[in-house]
DNA sequence: ACCACTCCATACGGCATCGTATGGAGTGGG
DNA sequence: CCCACTCCATACGATGCCGTATGGAGTGGT
């Protein structure tokens, strides 16, 4: 609905190719990234996908650096709060992961994790994220009033957190998965400094 | 060294299969359960193969069941603790999946969550296995005096961390990340009931 | 009209893997 | 000595994917 409704597919650039790899890799994980199976995922062929890139490993590339760009400007965007709105953000840090809305993020950011256990760019820019996660944690555990070393370790309960939750299958254990939620958030971002 | 030095490889059973795919699954991911790719490793080909199993899909279901006694066999273990030794047992529990030993562990807990994400079976069995782990920590918090809610939420608080540290990367950011550690156990496992 | 350039379709060789078919080495029973 | 059974090797077709080669449709310039 954007350029013209079903007639004409725009020509793809290699933003899009970027793009639909990302969608991929959320849905199928890193198996998910071969260039015939985007090549139909985006309705075009192999044709297209070797004149906007050198080769398989020229993608992959680019969604690592992709990845990573969206990620760090969104945890920046995220934890640069209002001052004196620290323990909202770090709460909003939480929850914002938990969200339904958050139903592409997640299963990328596993794919990537996974990814990053056997290929050592991907695991470089885990790295990264991971340590601009973290310090921009500790910052606001730091403004709310935690000691360095707490908040520290705060901000890695945190992220371990979030991700671990994200893996885990505890429907059957637990119906009322709410209330225990909320005891954990209090846990994490702390009731009181 | 068991049967023979080096002379006569003993004849595989079904058994060497699952336990090679699961040396393969921690090693390679859910990826690495290829036939052809699982018979190099073992030193034979797809011919035994397909003389112990009836296809893939076979051997994946009993890698998945060999995974789920396995585990639950252990969390049993491990929590039923000598009485009175709840809170010990809570932090073994905990430092059990940090421990450089669980370097086997780990990967696989890793990729049959990854496996989980896109077959129905391993996600039947992750679920299973979360139940009773999350269960049998539940019933260790209420020992030591929580709460039945506050057991709950911090039986899922425990296993989340625990899995979700495994995926993170932060070498940058901490250098002690043990003392960062230690805080942790102590905010997850309870200071005091 | 002609050309050059962009973007993609198609066809091909090559490799890895699945599953089947078939035979063969070893072993124990009769 | 022969047979039957277990366990595995080898060869085969089929499929999916990578990367290359080549051509062709569309577009704008001259």
């Amino acid at each position: 609905m954007e350029t013209s409704p079903g007639q004409k597919p725009p020509p793809l650039d290699r933003n899009a190719w970027i793009k639909g790899a990302l969608g991929a890799l959320g849905d199928q994980g890193p198996a998910g990234l071969r260039v015939e199976v985007l090549a139909k995922r985006l309705h075009v062929t192999k044709g297209s996908f070797y004149w906007h890139f050198r080769d398989r490993r020229d993608l992959l590339d680019a969604v690592l650096d992709e990845w990573k760009d969206g990620r760090i400007h969104d945890i920046r965007k995220q934890t640069t709060a209002a001052a004196g709105g620290e323990r909202a953000a770090l709460r909003h840090t939480i929850e914002v992961y938990s969200a339904s809305r958050n139903r592409k993020g997640l299963p990328i950011e596993l794919a990537v994790r996974e990814w990053a256990r056997h290929d050592a760019r991907a695991a470089a820019v885990v790295e990264e994220v991971d340590a601009e996660r973290l310090l921009c944690a500790e910052r606001l555990f730091q403004l709310v009033g935690m000691p360095a070393d707490q908040a520290k370790a705060r901000s890695i309960l945190l992220y371990a957190y979030v991700f671990g939750f994200s893996l885990m299958r505890c429907d059957r254990f637990a119906g009322d998965i709410g209330a225990a939620k909320d005891w954990i958030v209090d846990a994490v971002a702390g009731t009181l400094p």
